[in-house]
DNA sequence: TGCAAATGCGACCGCGCGGTCATATGACCG
DNA sequence: CGGTCATATGACCGCGCGGTCGCATTTGCA
C-alpha cells in the first residue's frame, strides 16, 4: 500500500509517477521493468519514490490490484442490462475489446503478470487477478445457464475455456487485424483507432458466435 | 548456434548442461534466468559455456528452436492417421496434452517466450515459434473445411481461437484439474501421473464438442 | 518569527549479472 | 620428446539494479 504522503502529493507529480509507471510495468515485465527508469522518466528521485511506497513489489501490486481495476470499472462503466443472455454476453466482450483498445498500456498491464517469474509474489498477484476474472465471467455465464441459453454441463471448465477465448485468443486476433506487434500498438495512437466501435462489435458477434455454434458445419452436425 | 566444441563433448557433460538450461529456462522468463545459475549448477565454468554459445541468447534460441522442437517430434511420433476429421483434431490434442504432461518443462520453455519482454529478440523467436504452431493447426483444420466438417467463414480467426484454446486453455484446465501451480507440476513426476491418458481423452473430447457445437444449448439453437 | 515535523533529495552501498581474457592443461603428431 | 592447437578455467570487469541514509528544504503551527 502506497503511504499517507503518497496520497497527499500535489495532483501533476503524482500522476507523472503513476503514468510512467503504467507505461514501464505495460512494456517489461516485473523483474525487467527498472524502478529507477520510472523514478528518472518522471522526473522524480529515486529516494522520494520509496517514500510513497515501501518496495517495487509495493508499486506493481498497488497498480495492479487498485488502480488498474479502479481505471477499467470507470472505463466500462455500468454495464446496459440487454434483455438476451447472448446479447449480453457480445456487450460483455465488446466492453472488454473496448478498453483493450483504449487503454492498451492498462490492459498490458494486468497481462503482464501472466509472465512466467520465479517471483512468488508476483504469481500470487496473477493467480488473483485470473481468479477474480473468472468469477465475474462465471457470473455471466451462470445467468444463460440459468436461462437455459447455455449447456450446464461443466460450468468451470466452460469459464476456463471462455476467458482464454476473451482474453489471449482476442488479443491475438486483435493484433493480426491490426497487422502489428504489441509493442507498436502500446506506443501509437493511430493503429488503434483502426479498430473502431463498429469493427469491434463485428468481431464480438464473430466470438460469441464461435462460443455458441462452435465450429462445426451446419448439415453435418450429429 | 552452438559451437563445433559442443557438439564434441562428452555426452554426459553436455546433457548436464542442457538439462540444466531447460530447468532454467523452464522456470523463469529469459531476462530471468541467469546464465551464471546454470553453469553452476551444471558444475560447468561459465567460461567454458561461453566457449559452447556464443552469449546467453545463443543457447535460449538453439533450446527453443531447435532442441525443444526435436525432442517434442520425437515424443510425438507419427501421427496416426484416423478416419473422421473430429477424431484426428481429438488426437492432436491429446497428443499436445501428453507432452504437456510428460514433459512440462520443455512445454513450457516454449510458452516462456510468451512473456512480456522489452528484449526484441525473444518477441521475435516468440512470434516465430507462434506462427509455426500455428500453420501446423491450420493445416489440421483445413482438411476438415475441405471435408466439409467445419465452417469455412474464416480460417485463420478458427485457428487462432482453437490455438488459444488448446494452448493456453488446456494448460488452465489441467492444473485446475491437478489442484497445483504451475511451478508444483514442474517439481513433481507425482502429480503429472494424475493426469492419465484415459483422462487425457476425456478431456480432449471436451474440448473437440466445445469447438464442435460451442456452449448453446441444444434446444434454443438458432 | 521560530521551531518541529514532514518531505525532498541524490550520493552511496552491495549484489549478481552477462561477458572477457590470460593462463593452464592435455591430446595429438612429426 | 617438443611443439602446436583445441579446450578448460576462474578471476576479473563494468554495469544497472533495488534499496538506504543523512542532510537540505519546505510546511504548518504557536
Amino acid at each position: 500500500m502506497p503511504t499517507n504522503t503518497f496520497f497527499r502529493l500535489p495532483e501533476e507529480r503524482r500522476e507523472r509517477l503513476v503514468n510512467e509507471a503504467i507505461i514501464e510495468f505495460s512494456e517489461r515485465s516485473y523483474t525487467e521493468a527498472s524502478l529507477s527508469q520510472i523514478a528518472r522518466r518522471a522526473s522524480i528521485p529515486k529516494g522520494s519514490v520509496y517514500q510513497y511506497f515501501e518496495d517495487k513489489l509495493d508499486l506493481y501490486r498497488w497498480l495492479l490490484t487498485e488502480e488498474a481495476p479502479r481505471r477499467k470499472r470507470e472505463f466500462i462503466g455500468a454495464a446496459p442490462r440487454e434483455e438476451d443472455f447472448w446479447a449480453r454476453l457480445e456487450t460483455f466482450i465488446e466492453r472488454g475489446m473496448a478498453f483493450l483498445v483504449e487503454h492498451p498500456r492498462l490492459a498490458r498491464l494486468s497481462a503482464s503478470a501472466a509472465a512466467p517469474t520465479a517471483v512468488v509474489e508476483v504469481r500470487g498477484l496473477y493467480k488473483a487477478i485470473c481468479d477474480a476474472g473468472l468469477a465475474e465471467l462465471r457470473a455471466v455465464l451462470a445467468e444463460g445457464a440459468a436461462s437455459g441459453d447455455l449447456k450446464t454441463s461443466d460450468l468451470d471448465v466452460a469459464t476456463r475455456f471462455v476467458s482464454t477465448l476473451i482474453g489471449p485468443g482476442l488479443t491475438d486476433v486483435i493484433l493480426q487485424e491490426l497487422g502489428a506487434e504489441l509493442h507498436e500498438v502500446l506506443a501509437s495512437d493511430n493503429l488503434r483507432k483502426r479498430l473502431n466501435s463498429r469493427r469491434r462489435r463485428a468481431l464480438a458477434q464473430q466470438t460469441v458466435l464461435f462460443i455458441r455454434d462452435g465450429l462445426g458445419a451446419e448439415g453435418k452436425r450429429k
